[in-house]
RNA sequence: GGCGGGAUACCCGAGUGGCCAAAGGGGCCAGACUGUAAAUCUGGUGGCAAUGCCUUCGCAGGUUCGAAUCCUGCUCCCGCCA
């Protein structure tokens, strides 16, 4: 096995990484390895929870990715073991219902799959940490616990808070991190990935396996992403992500929504856009450094022709102002709604309906009032033979043509479709 | 266990008898501008068969012509003391 150099392996690694500790160890370990052809065991845990993966998750996946390119070994920890404890702490009851085995087993395999599109699980090592945590006695995680102190524990930044603001801190919480660390025991790893959240772990795994007399693993740290609104971590709870699973035109749609004060870190954690290249099209009109970053991001989910044609279409629909191609249809039917609106039936008779009745029923707006909000301020609009005309009275009874489209805003579209 | 403070719309937060569908800010929606970015500006932000009507200020009662506001009970939160 042979390796890059040190220092070529070196500004790989450390691209887009927050933090690298103990930095300096990082070398030697390289250099190590190199002379003795032996690939470094780099591992990336996860707890199997029924995970979407979205972009924030691929930062550290992608460099799990760079260190298999570079030659050396992927280990990705399926934590089944604590997924099946369940973690009754601060969660909302609707999540902290028990998983079975069935669906961690479920969940593990569909996250394999995801991640498997982006880091080649041809050459990744995957463990499930029930293999071992599952045959251990209590006496021996009593034992476990022995050779950690609770001054220690308190170190960890969160814990120390907590406890000095006297909120509780549950005994299964400081577990947690043992049995993270004891994972980095079992499968000897040599470089641990994670977020910068996770210092207290990765340190934690240092000192047992330093007690096992095992050399120390060495934490490489990304940075949390910001989502979408630039501001917050990306997160599906926050609705501000991007999902690797979508379509390339709902990727694109997206990033084009991004504020243009994120794109360097986008192009940073996940693109392989060189940093001086990156440099340049930032410079450059800050419109185009978005489509190249959404067409370099997308090109790793899906085909380039899949990414080139969601571009154009963006270009079309969205700059050009052309109907999108996929409006969504809205089936009415005439003696239906004639039963749900009793007060618009002589309307209805003559294939009419008032404007703040069609755009509730179509669900363009939620209730009439907003409808009616939505046309005093001109944001309703009504396509006949894709003619576009405004919408200027609320309770004007529209004549219904099939086919006819029906617009809210620049974003949302309807087409209807008359039944009798 | 004692004392005190609080619960207002999506969130924060004003309002202490009528002028309150409830100030202000955030968020969000629509419009202008633009690159569907940012910033800025304008308007809006409970519902309905809509110049009106109905529901909403923790929950349940009460006082009053009239209650977010006063009284009683209840639930929950937060400080301080023990």
């Amino acid at each position: 096995m042979t390796f890059p150099p040190v220092e070529e392996q070196l500004s790989i690694i450390r691209r887009g990484v927050e933090k690298i500790v103990p930095e300096e160890e990082l070398a030697a370990r390289l250099a190590k390895s190199r002379e003795t052809g032996t690939p470094l065991r780099v591992k990336y845990g996860i707890d199997p929870t029924g995970i979407d993966v979205h972009l924030g998750h691929t930062v550290p996946l992608r460099k799990l990715r760079q260190f298999q390119e570079l030659g050396h070994q992927a280990v990705i920890i399926i934590g089944n073991y604590t997924a099946l404890v369940g973690d009754p702490s601060g969660r909302d009851h609707a999540r902290s219902k028990k998983l079975t085995a069935d669906d961690v087993e479920a969940n593990a395999r569909d996250y394999l799959a995801q991640v498997g599109k982006v880091v080649d699980m041809s050459r990744a090592e995957v463990h499930r940490n029930g293999d071992w945590f599952g045959k251990m006695s209590f006496a021996d995680v009593i034992q476990l616990c022995g050779k950690v102190t609770v001054a220690q524990m308190l170190t960890r930044d969160d814990f120390a808070k907590r406890h000095g603001a006297g909120t509780p801190i549950f005994m299964h919480e400081c577990l947690y991190p043992i049995m993270q660390a004891w994972d980095s025991v079992v499968i000897k790893s040599d470089i641990e990935l994670g977020g910068t959240e996770q210092l207290y772990s990765f340190m934690l795994a240092r000192d047992l396996q330093r007690d096992q007399g095992l050399p120390q693993q060495i934490g490489v740290m990304s940075p949390i992403l910001v989502g979408l609104d630039g501001e917050r971590r990306m997160g599906k709870s926050l609705g501000n992500y991007i999902g690797i699973g979508e379509s390339p035109y709902d990727m694109m749609k997206k990033f084009m929504q991004v504020p243009d004060a994120v794109m360097k870190m986008y192009f940073e954690l996940l693109t392989s856009v060189s940093l001086d290249e990156v440099e340049t099209i930032l410079a450059g009109h800050p419109k185009d450094a978005k489509l190249r970053l959404a067409r370099a991001v997308i090109g790793g989910y899906h085909p380039a022709e899949q990414a080139e044609e969601a571009v154009a279409r963006w270009q079309r629909e969205v700059s050009g102002g052309e109907l999108p191609a996929d409006i969504p249809v809205v089936t009415l039917s005439l003696s239906g709604l004639a039963t749900q609106l009793p007060q618009c039936a002589a309307d209805l008779g003559q294939r009419k309906l008032a404007a703040v009745q069609l755009l509730k029923v179509t669900g363009l707006a939620p209730s009439t009032s907003e409808g009616a909000r939505l046309i005093a301020q001109g944001g309703v609009s009504l396509y006949i033979n894709d003619q576009p005309t405004p919408v200027t009275d609320a309770k004007a009874a529209l004549a219904l043509e099939d086919n006819m489209l029906l617009k809210v805003g620049k974003k949302k579209i309807a087409r209807l479709s008359i039944q009798p």
